[in-house]
DNA sequence: CAGGTTCCTGCGAACGCTTGCACAGTTTGC
DNA sequence: GCAAACTGTGCAAGCGTTCGCAGGAACCTG
């Protein structure tokens, strides 16, 4: 036999049709029992596979997925790679993943490069206007992380009750002055983040600056670090755990010992979060599960195109005390 | 016109075959310098894709490449992912990403499952058998990152002269009874990384023990932490920067200092080796430089199967001096 | 036992593209 | 000025599947 096993091969060997030996691995309640497993039989001895290109040039399906983040070497996106690559393995699609490097033109036009070999999109945290990606989801089915657009389904991490938590324990540790340091002004979550913090300091008569914006990086972190040895607050919430780390180190350098003298706080709970010296206190984003929420309602979208309506689920991250927060110290500058 | 463009829309709208066409884009050279222009034009307006599991069905290419990792979310492969991906996409493939669990039989069956709809492999840190993996290779082009299997092409990162240079570097500081903490006994780079630092030692007149194996984890570490406690050693080399993380947090529990009590230094140079307190001291591992030799030495084999031929490409570390790492100090216990 | 169902199977078209071959028109060589 | 070579284009086969339709056999039903 020449080349890879083909439905044709099968078939001569088991003296039936073409069709036959296709309906036993895609319609097997068509086909009679014994004719079925002689037919699983044979493929399975000379390891048939399909080919997904006939396949899918008939069925118009890639049986594909396309996942668009802005940089997998940023550790928050990891545990969302993961989790939706395992879900939709699980449920019978392979993932292309890409990187737009947080670039809106890089964005659009790869999407346009994998539009064609996907059935369906996760955009992680998309950085492409709205309107753009609200004309993409009626194309083809798509699914946003991280992001809310009105008309277009999505799954979000709200870290509202998270931070409202935080500032709580903030709070009972005696703060009274607290800065937020900002992420991206762009950043949907940045916003939400910001007027959480915001809305529970007002609510416990605390008073809250916002400082920044920073690039969210550790060097953004190290910036921030000295806008909040140069201000009067006695406890910082970060927009996320790298400008956390960032601004605890440059801290640390500058003799401000965390949490003793200023208490640093996080966001998202990344994989370095509980390892650090001191170790971070967090607001967790529940980042799996949004990935695997992701896939799910894509594949559902995919698989009944009908019955699909828009959805915007929220998942909510939950607070983590650890070591860098503590009891208000009267701050000797 | 109902659905997507195809050639056979733009064939007719130019008043050309569709043979022209479809030469227009794959053999430019071959067709009139006009009619091509106007083909082009026509499909840029509309917008036009091809379809690539047609020209799969015929070329039998599927322009995607496998990318197996052990666990995306273990901070070592991000940044070999971006960079594999990044080349890939410069040359024209995507890239299927997938997560062995580092489990040999999860490994062997995303293999099969993936082969159908790629046309080469990346094996990162593969736990399958060599004859299998060697077997895997006559079949379909493939390459392995962090493992040499003989009639194999790889590319491999060695921390030897880094790992050398970091244990003279200990010895300058006075150092001379140092720990090496054991990785996974089933580790390529453990096997190397403990010989190279048992070598150089050595050489140096430094007697070093072995310890472990441990988990590659966090909490590997933390026990390992113990165990150099209870050492007399004043200096430890981790197997990863992860263990050496571990390993610190747990000596600082137990009220011993680094560097100024005792050294500790990773290997691997992961995103967050330069953001910790103290900053660890380590080994860069090319990881990035891997995954874009990988990916090259691939496509290279797929363009040109007939002079292709295998290669083992080693990639080598850099010692990084950070501030895990000090003069030593005469342990008080 | 005629007519209707049900069950299983085969036939053949179609999916969108690439590519070997043929051919007409033009250029080149001597 | 005629054969040879070259250039640009079209024709049509074929890639491996899926799936609508048709049909034969077996089984009911009254």
């Amino acid at each position: 036999m020449s080349g890879p096993a083909s439905l044709k091969s099968i078939a001569e060997e088991a003296g039936v049709s073409v069709s036959t030996v296709s309906r036993a691995f895609t319609r097997p309640e068509l086909i009679g029992e014994q004719t079925r497993t002689e037919i699983l039989a044979i493929a399975e001895r000379v390891g048939y596979q399909p080919n997904r290109s006939a396949r899918g040039l008939v069925t118009g399906r890639t049986t594909t997925l396309g996942l668009l983040v802005p940089d997998i070497a940023n550790p928050f996106f990891p545990p969302l790679v993961r989790a939706a690559e395992d879900r939709a393995y699980e449920r019978g699609y392979g993932v292309m993943l890409m990187d737009t490097d947080e670039h809106a033109d890089r964005e659009k036009a790869l999407i346009r490069d994998l539009s064609g070999r996907v059935d369906g999109l996760v955009l992680c945290s998309p950085r492409s206007p709205a309107g753009q990606i609200r004309e993409l989801a009626t194309q083809r089915p798509l699914v946003c992380v991280n992001r809310s657009i009105s008309g277009v389904t999505s799954v979000c991490c709200s870290t509202r009750d998270g931070l409202g938590q935080l500032v709580q324990h903030l709070r009972s540790l005696g703060h009274r002055k607290i800065v937020y340091l900002a992420g991206p002004a762009s950043s949907w979550s940045d916003r939400e983040r910001r007027n959480s913090v915001r809305r529970q300091a007002a609510k416990s008569g605390m008073q809250v600056d916002v400082l920044g914006p920073y690039p969210a990086t550790f060097e953004g972190g190290v910036l921030a670090g000295d806008a909040v040895a140069d201000s009067a607050a006695t406890a910082a919430v970060a927009f996320d755990d790298v400008v956390a780390l960032g601004a605890i180190h440059r801290l640390s350098e500058r003799g401000l010992r965390v949490p003793d003298q200023i208490s640093v706080s996080g966001c998202d709970d990344i994989f370095f979060a509980s390892m650090t010296l001191p170790t971070l206190t967090t607001v967790a984003t529940p980042i799996a599960e949004a990935g695997r929420a992701a896939i799910d309602l894509l594949i559902d979208a995919l698989d009944s195109p009908k019955e699909h309506r828009i959805q915007e689920i929220t998942l909510s991250g939950a607070f983590v005390a650890r070591g860098s927060t503590g009891r208000m110290a009267r701050r000797t500058r």
